[in-house]
RNA sequence: CGCGGGGUGGAGCAGUCUGGUAGCUCGUCAGGCUCAUAACCUGAAGGUCGUGAGGUUCAAAUCCCACCCCCGCAA
C-alpha cells in the first residue's frame, strides 16, 4: 500500500518504522528543523532523521492551509495517510485527498484524553489504564471514528517515559493491523470525553499542599520529561520518582522535610518520600546517592 | 556565538578563588562482635585528580591554553 506518513517526535518513529517494513512509504511529512538543544542548533525532528535514513522524501511545510501545499499533497496519490503526533492541523482537502483518508494513531483510549498530552494526563489523573486508539480522522480534534484500540495498565510506578515507549510500540502494531484488516469504523462514545491540555512550565513546580498520592501521580506524569521540581533556595531540584509513605507528623506544614531521608510533608497530613532526584546540572540518581553528596536535613522547608 | 553546571579510587561529593606529596559519606574484601538496628568495631585493597611525554612554576587536582565527554535551563 502506498502510504504518506505524518509525524514528528520520538513517539512517531516506531510507527514509521513499522510502516516502512510493511508498506511503501512514499513521502514523510514532519515539522521543520528548529533551533533546539544546547547552542540552539537547527535540529531535524526524529521522524525526519529516520526517514532520511531510509532515503524517503521528506517535506516539512509550515502549514497545510494553502492550496499549493494541498495540491502537492494530493499529487502524491497515496492510498492513505498515517498521522501520528504530527503537530499541524489537517484541513479538509488534505483529509480527503486519498481514498483511504487520514488515519491517526492516538495515545489514549478515546474519547478520553483527546489532544496534545494524553500520556501525561492519564497518569496525572490517576487512571488505572490507558492505551492507543486508531481512528479515521475528521475535522475535529481527535474526534474521528475508531478503527481499533488496545489498552495497557498504568501501575503505581508507571512513569510517562515508560508509558510513552509502550504505547509507541502498541501504536506501531495497531496501525499495521488496521491497514491490513480495515476494521469497521465506529463513532466515539459521547460520554467520557476529556481533553489533555499541553503541559505548562508552571505545573511542573511541585505544590506541596496537595495530597501525597496526587503529587506521586504528578511526578510520574512528568518523569523523565519535563520533570517535576521544587526549589531549595536558589537551587532547582528535579524529582523523578517518589512514593507515598505514612506521615510522621501530620501537623507539619506542607513542604517540610520530616526526616533526613527525603520524606516531605504534603497536604492533608500525608507525606511523600522522594526516591529518585536530580540537581541542576547533574544526572538523575537514587535518594541514597543523592543524600551522600547533598544531604537535606529534617526541618528544612521548601 | 542563547544561559549555566560538571568530569577527583566502584557510587555520590569536598578540595580549585588563597598552588605544596588527595579528603568526606558510602560500597568492596578480610577478621571480630551482636537477640537485634539504614547495625557496630578492627584492618585492608583501590586514584595517571577527563585528555594533551601542552604552558607557567622549585612545586599544579588547584593558575594559563587547546581538545573530548556528560548534564540542568531554554527551545
Amino acid at each position: 500500500m502506498k502510504v504518506v506518513f505524518m509525524g514528528t517526535p520520538d513517539f512517531s518513529v516506531p510507527v514509521l518504522q513499522a510502516l516502512i517494513r510493511k508498506h511503501d512509504v512514499i513521502c514523510v511529512y514532519t515539522q521543520p528543523p528548529r533551533p533546539a538543544g544546547r547552542g540552539h542548533k537547527l535540529t531535524p525532528s526524529p521522524v525526519q532523521v529516520e526517514a532520511e535514513k531510509h532515503k524517503i522524501p521528506v517535506r516539512y511545510p509550515v502549514s497545510l492551509k494553502n492550496e499549493t501545499e494541498q495540491h502537492i499533497f494530493a499529487a502524491l496519490d497515496a492510498d492513505v495517510a498515517v498521522v501520528c503526533a504530527y503537530g499541524l492541523i489537517l484541513p479538509i482537502p488534505v483529509l480527503r485527498a486519498f481514498k483511504g483518508g487520514c488515519i491517526n494513531v492516538h495515545a489514549s483510549l478515546l474519547p478520553r484524553w483527546r489532544g496534545a498530552a494524553p500520556i501525561q494526563r492519564a497518569i496525572m489523573a490517576g487512571d488505572k489504564e490507558t492505551g492507543v486508539t486508531i481512528m479515521q480522522m475528521d475535522a475535529g480534534l481527535d474526534t474521528g471514528d475508531m478503527l481499533l484500540s488496545e489498552s495497557t495498565p498504568i501501575t503505581p510506578t508507571t512513569t510517562a517515559g515508560q508509558l510513552h515507549d509502550k504505547l509507541s510500540q502498541i501504536g506501531a502494531k495497531l496501525i499495521i493491523e488496521a491497514l491490513d484488516r480495515r476494521p469497521t469504523a465506529v463513532h466515539q462514545p459521547t460520554q467520557g470525553v476529556t481533553y489533555a491540555n499541553k503541559i505548562t512550565k508552571d505545573e511542573c513546580l511541585i505544590g506541596w499542599a496537595k495530597p501525597a498520592d496526587v503529587l506521586d501521580c504528578h511526578i510520574r506524569a512528568l518523569s523523565p520529561y519535563p520533570k517535576a521540581y521544587f526549589m531549595l533556595g536558589e537551587e532547582r531540584i528535579n524529582v523523578l520518582m517518589a512514593k507515598v509513605v505514612p506521615s510522621l507528623d501530620k501537623e507539619a506544614a506542607p513542604g517540610t522535610f520530616l526526616d533526613d531521608r527525603l520524606t516531605v510533608a504534603c497536604g492533608l497530613g500525608t507525606a511523600l518520600q522522594l526516591t529518585e532526584l536530580q540537581r541542576a546540572g547533574k544526572t538523575p540518581m537514587s535518594a541514597d546517592d543523592f543524600l551522600r553528596g547533598f544531604p537535606i536535613k529534617a526541618g528544612t522547608r521548601v
